[in-house]
DNA sequence: AAAACGGGGGC
DNA sequence: GCCCCAGTTTT
């Protein structure tokens, strides 16, 4: 792995998957915010299919925030985990109304007291709704990151140490999105396809195509 | 450090 | 059937 052709894929990265996340963009923030939550262990596209009832049932942060439980869940059971999320998302909604005047914070400090968001839903919402740079290591980013040969560590904390170090900041506030979305469309979990990537020329493992996490 | 929370999709 | 998914909270 070279400085050089790290900057081969970032810019790949760039062309293949856009400068900004596209989707929930035009969400208000709390709507944004409760997004990435129900994201959790589940797939952004399995949460994008609940999300016009959810806001047709809560348009507004009181609405939630006032909701019965069961309704809440209710709206979110398709993207699993959800009892623990309807729960998360009523406490976090009136927090933010009672701590923070209804409207989101945008410091990493104060997002991660809120009900149900930690260090990684936190920095995706700070990209994803004002382009402020983070990286977080998720299952997607540990993977391909570990593949393309950009770095050794094996745990969340050391890679992120090292991504910090080896990704120039221009890029931290799309790097995330863009490969997890790498990882869901050709770097797989269980199988690669090197045949249809197009960051194969700079890759550690080019052409291996190989499959991973078979018991 | 480990358990609990979980339905839906891929193979 | 087993593994995986924009993790966080509780024990």
């Amino acid at each position: 792995m070279t400085k050089e052709s790290v900057k081969h894929i970032l810019e790949t990265l760039d062309k293949e998957y856009g400068t900004t996340k596209e989707g929930f963009l035009h969400s208000k923030d709390w709507q944004l915010l409760l997004a990435i939550m129900l994201s959790a262990q589940s797939t952004d596209k399995q949460v994008e299919e609940i999300l016009p009832k959810l806001w047709e049932r809560f348009p507004t942060i009181e609405s939630i925030a006032d909701a019965p439980l069961e309704d809440i869940e209710e709206h979110i059971k398709s993207v699993g985990l959800y009892k623990n999320k309807a729960k998360n998302m009523k406490n976090c909604c009136n927090q933010i109304l009672a701590e923070h005047g209804g409207k989101v914070p945008v410091n990493i400090d104060e997002l991660v007291n809120l009900s149900g968001v930690g260090r990684k839903t936190a920095t995706l919402f700070l990209a994803d709704a004002y382009g402020i740079p983070g990286v977080t290591v998720d299952t997607h980013v540990m993977r391909i990151t570990q593949r393309l040969g950009w770095v050794q560590g094996k745990n969340p904390v050391q890679i992120e140490k090292e991504l910090m170090e080896l990704l120039p900041k221009e890029y931290w506030n799309r790097i995330n999105f863009q490969l997890i979305y790498h990882g869901r469309s050709i770097c797989t979990a269980r199988k690669s396809n090197c045949g249809s990537c197009t960051l194969n020329p700079w890759c550690e493992k080019k052409g291996t195509d190989f499959y991973c996490n078979k018991k």
